[in-house]
Formats: structure tokens, C-alpha cells, sequence
RNA sequence: UGGGGCGUCGUCAAGCGGUUAAGACACGGGCCUUUGGAGCCUGCAUCCCAGGUUCGAAUCCUGGCGCCCCAGCCA
């Protein structure tokens, strides 16, 4: 076998690995007609009232990810219009998240509401040109002018008023001379177009409310189509890259920066990510954290990027799935979560350091090895990376095995250990079970065994082989530790099938923890965020907040593919 | 005939008139293995339907069918 093939290989497969998808088409065309200049810019547009999830990474990684194909900037702007939803805790929370993604918006951080002086400006010139006014309505007579989707709308009865009358009336909204939905600006468009978002949409609303960014500046607050648009004319974005459902909104985007007469950015839509067995809608995972179904917006089982994080996920890991997605319009795909586990798991395996836990112990006596004798074996840390090097492990006379490693009565294909079979214990010895010790109950207490002193180090002098290969962990050098084994958290893939409530689709198992777990002697003061193989079990990550020196807190990020699971099965 | 969008393997997704219809995940078979891990080999779609254009169509045209989004002074 070659050792040389495998780097060229890869370095082939990563060149020809070159994205493209139907935004990038767009914009190289763009590029070929010369309509931005070959500049590409892009922009995160994220609204500080939640946090980051799965399916913003897509988009951060997107708009990061062609900027960057492109030879680009993309900016993070906070479009921050209305002050009633936002928190200055979400636009920390936010920056920290797209920083741990592994992405730099360099100097250009923006706030939708430090345009909305400019905003404010771009309002005026409407009414001036006669292109919006200032209705009286009230919210639900707005509602029913509105008509429905298949009937048109009919005109406000202010529809008409006086450029004048407009702005004096919008200045003195801008004044504070109104209460809250007394009046609104609005543009004057087309109460009969199929599109409801041309009915006259809204441009202006009043909000006594203090902005968190801005604080008690104004009282009225633009509309989202209104400001986004135009914070990209401001900030010069090329390619105003959003979700589908945004679609409808186009012809508005276009409308407002047409009458305007500024730089038109040209806004593409793609599909949200939608993954199976969770839940990505801000609102109904707010509810699983009020309710108590989850510890916080940071329980390992939550999509959301500090979840993740605290799951065990690496930054490079959720890149990778956002590039292996791809970017289309399917609004109703729904991806595999297979798949980030896949690339979760590809990444780990080639940088997690391998290390010996026994989740449910029980001990073993090697009756024939001498009492009190400490050996130390040498270890592989990773034997996917020679560079990882080694470790020194302690063996003794007793160890803790796993309890699912031995069964007194096996089934043809169980390669573990039974009574009178041979295994290896992992870099030590082979050993042969000659005996069970059970309470009462029945309950196995005790295993004792004897060892074969030619297989020290794992391998005899005859070459005969075993089937089995075990982790352990010395009795005496043992550390206690807490095992969080985290499942999906919906039992369903689709947790709201047929209309069902995903409340009733929770996985009563996404949570299991493990007390009294014993790890090697090396994970006592695993550094938080530090992540690890357990041999055969999975990958874990000592968990950000509550492991301690000494008192080490891991959390199962996931489970190794596990191949005799699946042959359980059937 | 409200408006908009989408229909290619179980899933995501390439394909842009001539390809054996990419690739990945999942799944199956085998090899190998001091992790039943990893790795390696291998199997796995004729493109929503029906007509039409063409020497030739997943790709073009026509007509159906299906699914999704939109009636916040939310984004």
C-alpha cells in the first residue's frame, strides 16, 4: 500500500471540488456584462432577536463563501428596525457565533438603524415625488382594505392627499405628535396588483420605543422592505442574497430603488435549510426552551450554533455541510442530518485524539497478573496522524470494562468477551475470561480472567489473532466522570408530521446521562471544549461550562458508526 | 386564469439538445483492521405525466398534474 497516494489524491479531488451553483451562474454573468464592474459584495443581514442556528450558517456561509470564490467583501449588518423585538444581547451573541464559524467581516460592521437619518431623507423624496402618503387608517382597516389573496384591494381614503399635507404630516409623525398605529407612511403602488406586497405597502410605522442600538432617537421605525433595500444601495452590495420567501418581496426591493434612483442591488433568493429529526422556526425553539425541553439556547441538542458548539462540533465540520448541501430553490427539501453527522464525524476521526473511557464499568481481575505491579503502554493518540504521537497508560491488575463488552452466554457473531474466549485489551494483553462473580440478584459484580504474558503490548509471538478488542481502564488510576449522551431530539423526521405538534414528537432518550463514568488518567483536567474518541464509543467534548479539574463533564457530540448495532437490529 | 416559485436515485444535488444521467449522504455486498471505528473495492435513477419539435431531449415547445410561498403597522 502507498502512503504517498493519499495526499496527492486529496489535493486533486479538493482542486476539482469547485462550487457552483445557480447564485454563482448569476453572478457570473454579471461579471461577463460588466453590471457591477466584476465587484462582488455581499452582505449577513442577521436581526438581533434570536440566535444563530444551523440554517444561518448556511447562509453565512454562502454569503461569506462567494464573496470570498470572488474575490469579495461581505459585511455584517444587523438590520435592527424594530426595537420591539431586538436585544443588545443577540448582537453580541450573533458576532460571536459568525466569528467561531470561522469568518471576518474585518471593518465592516453596520446597523440598519445607523441609516435611518438617510432613511428618513429617502421617506421625504417619496412624498415629494408623490409616490407614498401618509394614511390614517388604522392596522385592521389597512387589513381589510388590503383585499385578499385572489381579490384586489381598494384605495385608502387619504390615498390622495396633498404632497404638502404628506409631509407635514410625516414630519410630524417623525415628532412624536401621534400615538402608536395611528398613522403610517405608505407607498402608493397598487392596490389591485396580484403581488399583496405592492398593495400599498408599508413604509413607516410609529413605535414609542427606545432602540437598543440608537436608543431614544425615534419614534418611527422603517419597514424591513424599505431598509433593507436601500442599507444594500448604501453599503453598495452587489448580490442581496436572502431566503424564498422573500421572493414575492422582489418586485418591492426593485420598486423602491427604481423610484429612489440609487445603486440597485440585485437581490437572489435560495432555499432555507430544512433538516430532519429537528426544528429550525426561532419561535417554536424559543418554546423548547421556555417549556424546559432543552436546558437553554445552548443545550447541545439545539440546532443552533452555540448548541452545536457545545455539542462538540467543529466550526470546519458545519462549513463542510453547508459547502455539501449545495444552494438551490427546492423550498421543501429537507436534508439528511446523516450527513453533518458524517461530516462532523470525517473531521473528528482525523484530529480527535483517542483516548480509553468505560461508560458503564464493571471490573475485571486478571487472577495471574501480579499484585500491585503498574505497567505503563505506550498509546497511539490518533492512528489516523502519526504527528498526533503518544501517550503513556497505566495498567494494573484490575481494569473497568464496558458492561455491554461481556456476555455469558453470546451469540454467534458477539466478538467480545464470554466465558473461556480470548480478547485483547486495547495496547496491553490478551486475556481469556475463566470467571463470574454475580450478587444475589444475579447482577454481574465481578469478571476474572487471566492474561497471556507473550501478548504484552497487544500482538503474540505465534500470530494467533482474536476477534475482540477492548478499551479498559485501570481500577486504581481511574477518574470519575459525568457521560452526557445526547440523541436527536425529535424521535420523528419530520417532527411535525401531518400537522402533529412537535411538542409530542420529542425523544424522551435525547438526554441520558452517565454518572460515575471512568476515564484515563490523562482527561482528569480536560481543558473545556477540548474533544476526544472514546474508543468505541463516539466523540466527545468536555463540556464549556460544567467540567471542572478533576471532575471532568463530557458531552457525546456523536457515536461512532457502530456496525454490530445495526446487525442487532435486524 | 390572484401573484410568485419548484418538480432528476431513499435524501441533498449536478446537468444549459448528443454524457455510460456527476458527486455526496444513506443503504446493500466484499476486503482489511490492536477501535465491530477508519480505510479500500463494489452495487444502487432514464429524469412528474402526456403530446410535439429534432437524426437525437432530463435539457426546447404545448397542455396537464403535484408540491411550496404570499393577505404583519415582523424579518
Amino acid at each position: 500500500m502507498s502512503d504517498t497516494g493519499t495526499d496527492s489524491t486529496k489535493e486533486i479531488s479538493e482542486e476539482a471540488h469547485e462550487r457552483s451553483d445557480f447564485i454563482r451562474e448569476i453572478i457570473k454573468e454579471h461579471n461577463a456584462s460588466g453590471r457591477f464592474d466584476g465587484r462582488v459584495h455581499t452582505r449577513f443581514p442577521p436581526e438581533p432577536n434570536g440566535y444563530l442556528h444551523i440554517g444561518h450558517a448556511k447562509s453565512i456561509c454562502l454569503n461569506f463563501g462567494i464573496a470570498a470564490d470572488f474575490g469579495g467583501k461581505t459585511n455584517l449588518r444587523f438590520d435592527d428596525t424594530n426595537p420591539l423585538k431586538e436585544e443588545r444581547e443577540y448582537i453580541e451573541a450573533i458576532k460571536r457565533d459568525v466569528v467561531w464559524l470561522g469568518f471576518d467581516w474585518e471593518d465592516r460592521l453596520y446597523h440598519a438603524s445607523e441609516y435611518f437619518d438617510q432613511f428618513y431623507d429617502f421617506a421625504v423624496q417619496l412624498i415629494t415625488d408623490g409616490k407614498a402618503y401618509v394614511d390614517d387608517l388604522s392596522a385592521e382597516e389597512i387589513r381589510q382594505y388590503r383585499g385578499t389573496l385572489k381579490a384586489p384591494g381598494k384605495e385608502s381614503p387619504h390615498r390622495n392627499r396633498s404632497v404638502e399635507d404628506n409631509l407635514d404630516l410625516f414630519e410630524r409623525m417623525r415628532n412624536g405628535e401621534f400615538g402608536d398605529g395611528e398613522k403610517v407612511l405608505r407607498a402608493k403602488i397598487d392596490m389591485a396588483s396580484g403581488n399583496i406586497n405592492m398593495r400599498d405597502p408599508t413604509i413607516y410605522r410609529i413605535k414609542h420605543a427606545p432602540h437598543p442600538h440608537i436608543g431614544d432617537k425615534w419614534c418611527i421605525y422603517p419597514m424591513y422592505d424599505f431598509a433593507h433595500c436601500l442599507s444594500d444601495s448604501l453599503e453598495r452590495i452587489t448580490h442581496s442574497i436572502c431566503t424564498l420567501e422573500f421572493e414575492d418581496h422582489r418586485p418591492l426591493y426593485d420598486w423602491y430603488l427604481d423610484q429612489l434612483g440609487v445603486f440597485h442591488s440585485q437581490q437572489i433568493e435560495f432555499a432555507r435549510l430544512e433538516l430532519n429529526y429537528t426544528i429550525m422556526s426561532k419561535r417554536k425553539l424559543l418554546a423548547l426552551v421556555k417549556e424546559g425541553s432543552v436546558s437553554g439556547w445552548d443545550d447541545p441538542r439545539m440546532p443552533t450554533i452555540m448548541g452545536l458548539r457545545r455539542r462538540g462540533f467543529t466550526p470546519e465540520s458545519i462549513r463542510d455541510f453547508c459547502d455539501r448541501i449545495g444552494v438551490a430553490k427546492r423550498m421543501d427539501s429537507v436534508v439528511d442530518i446523516a450527513l453533518l453527522e458524517h461530516c462532523l464525524r470525517e473531521d473528528l476521526n482525523k484530529r480527535a485524539p483517542r483516548v480509553m473511557a468505560v461508560l458503564n464499568p464493571v471490573k475485571l481481575v486478571i487472577d495471574n497478573y501480579p499484585e500491585g505491579q503498574v505497567e505503563e503502554f505506550d498509546a497511539d493518540n490518533n492512528p489516523e496522524d502519526d504527528s498526533a504521537g503518544t501517550r503513556k497508560i497505566p495498567f494494573t491488575r484490575e481494569v473497568y470494562i464496558e458492561r455491554d463488552d461481556f456476555m455469558e452466554d453470546p451469540p454467534k457473531k458477539f466478538f467480545r468477551l464470554a466465558p473461556g474466549r480470548e480478547v485483547r485489551l486495547k495496547h496491553a494483553y490478551y486475556v481469556t475470561c475463566t470467571d463470574v462473580v454475580q450478587d444475589d440478584a444475579g447482577e454481574i459484580v465481578e469478571l476474572h480472567c487471566t492474561y497471556d504474558p507473550e501478548s504484552r503490548g497487544g500482538g503474540t509471538p505465534d500470530g494467533r489473532r482474536v476477534k475482540g478488542t477492548l478499551q479498559w481502564v485501570s481500577v486504581p488510576h481511574a477518574v470519575d466522570a459525568e457521560v452526557r449522551l445526547f440523541d436527536r431530539l425529535f424521535n420523528k423526521p419530520d417532527p411535525e408530521e401531518k400537522g402533529e405538534d412537535f411538542r409530542a414528537n420529542l425523544n424522551p432518550e435525547s438526554l441520558v446521562t452517565m454518572t460515575h463514568c471512568k476515564v484515563e488518567p490523562s482527561l482528569a483536567n480536560a481543558e473545556p471544549e477540548s474533544r476526544y474518541q472514546f474508543l468505541r464509543h463516539g466523540y466527545f467534548c468536555a463540556d464549556m461550562r460544567d467540567t471542572k479539574p478533576g471532575q471532568p463533564v463530557f458531552n457525546r457530540t456523536v457515536s461512532l458508526r457502530d456496525t454490530w448495532a445495526k446487525m442487532q437490529k435486524k
